[in-house]
DNA sequence: TTTAAAAGTGGAATCGTTTACAATAAGAAA
DNA sequence: TTTCTTATTGTAAACGATTCCACTTTTAAA
């Protein structure tokens, strides 16, 4: 069997209880023996149970991490990838680990989530991904498990530690940028409605094109569940307005890399005959052709961010609900012109 | 505090080991017994601690997925969320979880590793990717420690199980499609050289022109570490060769996405002045412009399979070392042309 | 010196399960 | 009846840590 507190005791002849003070760097305990336990450790190749100190110690440095389900082609946006990145970042300075739940369906999902609170798993969560209505936030929020989300919390903002960009703002900056250089006609190109994201960018784009007194076209609105053959129908709808528009907000990136895939199938030149710009600037906005002008959210901030303050969470129960915002910044490249 | 088997025993009046029986749906147990002992528990909410369990049972039902370096620009290849599908898919349908490690230096992501497996964290642990001369490979197969790779593993194969694709074979088809179409200067671009999938993906191209008598030149053989910057390079020289290609293998979608940006700007158009097929298939080779040809590798498989051959290994670790081969398959779309 | 406080360790209970080993009751066979 | 199975449940010891509460020694103060 695996060598234990026990067996480092009897080698350097203490009590199991001064070990554990050992690994725990206590200050009550002299140097000496510290020294005399940490060679026991080594001779033996010791290495703590984690479980064992969880069961004592009631924490497990360990985070969940709620992905949305792997059946939704959300599921494959390099989103995810760099947040994790952030995630861990932040994990790893504080010595704790993750732990990842997946499942294909919601409820499968949810299962996963009691799962992870009920047994004991994870000292909190960061829910990647913020729905409207969504069963596993209101299941986390009943259970007053640490929790923080990333992105806006549809109902009770306040009540929700979350992370998030000025999903808005930086809508309505983008859809005046177009407006400046003289585009008239933009329509936007959103995600899944039932994403919070999609509406805060969706209300940004109405926003600006009302304050510059330019018609809103319910035409121009057009939703996209990503997959190809929806992104195309949506496109071919656009195009075959009898006013066509001539610049696009697009919710992100890949869905952009999907419509001027279709763009240019039917013939249609970025940024010559229509401009674009979208939202996350991922690395493949980098690749497309043209590259994509895009707004940076600063994705590993994100991340980061969420586990700072799920770590005060659950360091202190009590602390206050939190709201931070990342900052954005539009990239400029090579999809938009000027009229 | 947390409701535990005690109190559970307790308002159904009957030992702590009667219910911890009733858990486990011992057949020794009535089933009227069982019955109350289910009321009790539904009534106080009880849920297992699994911690305590673990600790009891020396098993997690947990597994361990260790992805590369996040800061490798890997790391971002949809080639993972959609191999994470195929293993959570498997980890679910037996009621494993994942734990999941990350780390940004290699060194990190050994020492993660080394955490898992010392600390009894996990039961076993799925390599995403092989490299050549992986510490981290080396290391459980030190512990003896049970793992499974996905992609092959660079030394004794035959010692460690692993599930791949035939690559060799893949990118050797891939060729002779190239060559049978009358291309007779294909050249070869190939990622990270100390990823073992593109040695053998280089060698598959190898064999086809030797079989096809074509001159071999080192010219054609690149190597782009999948940075923009490097990427371009490349394609710079191979474009300005005396000879250039007519068509080039790219060991993978996003390389292939990063070159034919490259080309769109220098001017030159797929497949019109230059073929180009890739590997892996993943969403975005379809939205590519021109969407792309390329090798479908079945990464959903890759990880189911890697994860039924791992809880074989863990439920009996005497079982011999497996190598499964998942299928391939060439998908044609618009980046290929006939000369 | 005597006494009080501080420093350093050890003992034993505890965390919440599982499981080997009894123990009891009920039914069948003799 | 008595005895032997068999079915069902209970007891108590792990699993491998942590931590509260003593208990010695020292050291400092009186």
């Amino acid at each position: 069997m695996a060598v234990t507190i026990k067996d480092v005791a009897k080698l350097a002849n203490v009590a199991p209880s001064t070990v554990s003070r050992v690994i725990a760097n206590n200050p009550r305990i002299s140097e000496k023996t510290k020294r005399r336990v940490r060679e026991a450790m080594e001779e033996l190749g010791y290495h703590p149970n984690y479980n064992a100190r969880s069961l004592a110690n009631r924490s497990t440095q360990t985070l969940g991490v709620v992905m949305p389900s792997s059946a939704d082609k959300v599921f494959q946006n390099p989103f995810f990838p760099e947040v994790l990145r952030g995630i861990s970042t932040k994990a790893h300075e504080n010595e704790f680990t993750l732990y990842m739940s997946t499942g294909s369906k919601e409820e499968e999902i949810l299962d996963a989530v009691k799962g992870m609170v009920h047994g004991r798993r994870v000292d909190g969560i960061v829910l990647l991904y913020s729905r409207i209505d969504d069963s596993i936030m209101k299941f986390l929020k009943e259970e007053q498990f640490p929790f923080t989300v990333i992105g806006k919390p549809f109902k009770y903002p306040d009540e929700v530690t979350h992370v998030d960009n000025d999903n808005f703002r930086a809508a309505k900056d983008v859809t005046e940028h177009l407006i400046e250089r003289g585009h008239e006609r933009v329509a936007f190109v959103g995600g899944q409605l039932d994403l919070v994201v999609t509406v805060d960018r969706l209300s940004g784009y109405e926003k600006a094109l009302r304050e510059a007194n330019l018609t809103y076209r319910d035409e121009y609105i057009v939703h996209v569940e990503f997959l190809k053959e929806g992104g195309h129908e949506a496109v071919m709808e656009l195009c075959s307005l009898e006013e066509p528009p001539t610049a696009l907000v697009v919710a992100d990136d890949l869905m952009a890399l999907g419509i001027m895939s279709k763009l240019d199938e039917i013939g249609l030149s970025v940024p010559d005959d229509i401009s674009i710009i979208s939202f996350n600037n991922v690395m493949l906005a980098e690749y497309a052709s043209p590259p994509l002008t895009s707004v940076d959210i600063n994705i590993f901030q994100l991340g980061y961010q969420a586990v700072t303050c799920l770590l005060e969470k659950i360091e202190d129960a009590e602390s206050s609900n939190k709201r931070v915002c990342v900052p954005h910044k539009l990239v400029e490249r090579w999809s938009v012109k000027t009229l």
